[in-house]
DNA sequence: AAGCAAAACAGAATAATATTCTAGCCTCTC
DNA sequence: GAGAGGCTAGAATATTATTCTGTTTTGCTT
């Protein structure tokens, strides 16, 4: 099954609106209620979407701070890199992070009830390879543009 | 209504399996199906929860390229601030912002079919405010964690 | 502690939706 | 142009959502 505009217009609302029922979908998108619900159960299975998430309101549901940090890590090696990363990521309180080339290592999104939970991660972070981590701490001060899926129509019309 | 243990779950649940029926959820919680979806509704009424999204597997759908840019502007007017901020977000590619305090002003993630395109929104950004804008683009190797949701119990149990 | 009001609950009835199945159509290939 | 595969719509069925009702629980007041 290709990628033609049927799928591509189910993705595009499937993104964004997740929990909408298959009839509505099936409408949105001209198809009959059993052929659209064919179509995403194949989309999935070929893990072309999916997990599906609810966006919780942090603000509305409990004081809270966000911090993007830059990580450098002196000791470059696999190793060093690896064993960072992977304290990094089970931490909780670490939603996202990112290996990139340039001036860093790495970007992580952290979100901590407050800063003195976020100064006990920080320096659990540093204490994962002593003296050959520099990690450089952003508080988020306003989410100007948070994420709300990608740019399909101009990733594929391409 | 308060953030009792039920709500708690409902809102973690949610937020990690959207798509979850109704039914599902209310068994999952320990509640009928009718008292279940009285919860969600004002939950969701409250704006405590939602939009729900479906993550889309890029790298499975097309070629593309993500790149976190820092920004750094010289003139840090509110005004300077938000002509930029304005400009980066009506991006499509521009997938996420946000203002933070620290070494740079702000932090972008860019998604683009390829490099190409990303120079042309790089230079699209530093044309703003021309001379007066600094960005640092890091392309984007392994994300090593997606964003799957916040830590509720972290952030709740305080 | 008794009583009241508001909120939350479960269960039943109904409406809507999801799911499966069948058969027809189109297209591609040989 | 015959056949296979893929896609479709529609009908039948199963599941789920939604509404409504009466009851229970909760929390507050007295």
């Amino acid at each position: 099954m290709q990628l033609d505009r049927i799928n591509r217009k189910i993705l595009s609302i499937l993104q964004q609106e997740a929990r909408i029922t298959n009839q509505q979908l099936a409408e949105r998108v001209g198809l009959s209620p059993s052929s659209c619900l064919n179509r995403v159960r194949k989309l999935e299975q070929q893990g072309l979407i999916g997990p599906y998430l609810g966006i919780l309101n942090l603000p509305a549901l409990c004081r809270s701070v966000t911090v993007i940090a830059t990580v450098s890590l002196k000791d470059q090696s696999t190793d060093a890199f690896r064993a960072f990363q992977q304290q990094a990521e089970q931490i909780p309180e670490v939603v996202e992070c990112y290996t990139v080339s340039g001036m860093f290592d790495m970007f992580l999104r952290v979100v901590a009830p407050d800063m003195a939970r976020y100064n006990e991660i920080n320096d659990r972070l540093l204490d994962v390879i002593p003296g050959m981590v520099n990690i450089s701490s952003h508080v988020v001060l306003t989410e100007g543009k948070p994420f709300r899926g990608y740019p399909l129509d101009a990733l594929l019309d391409h």
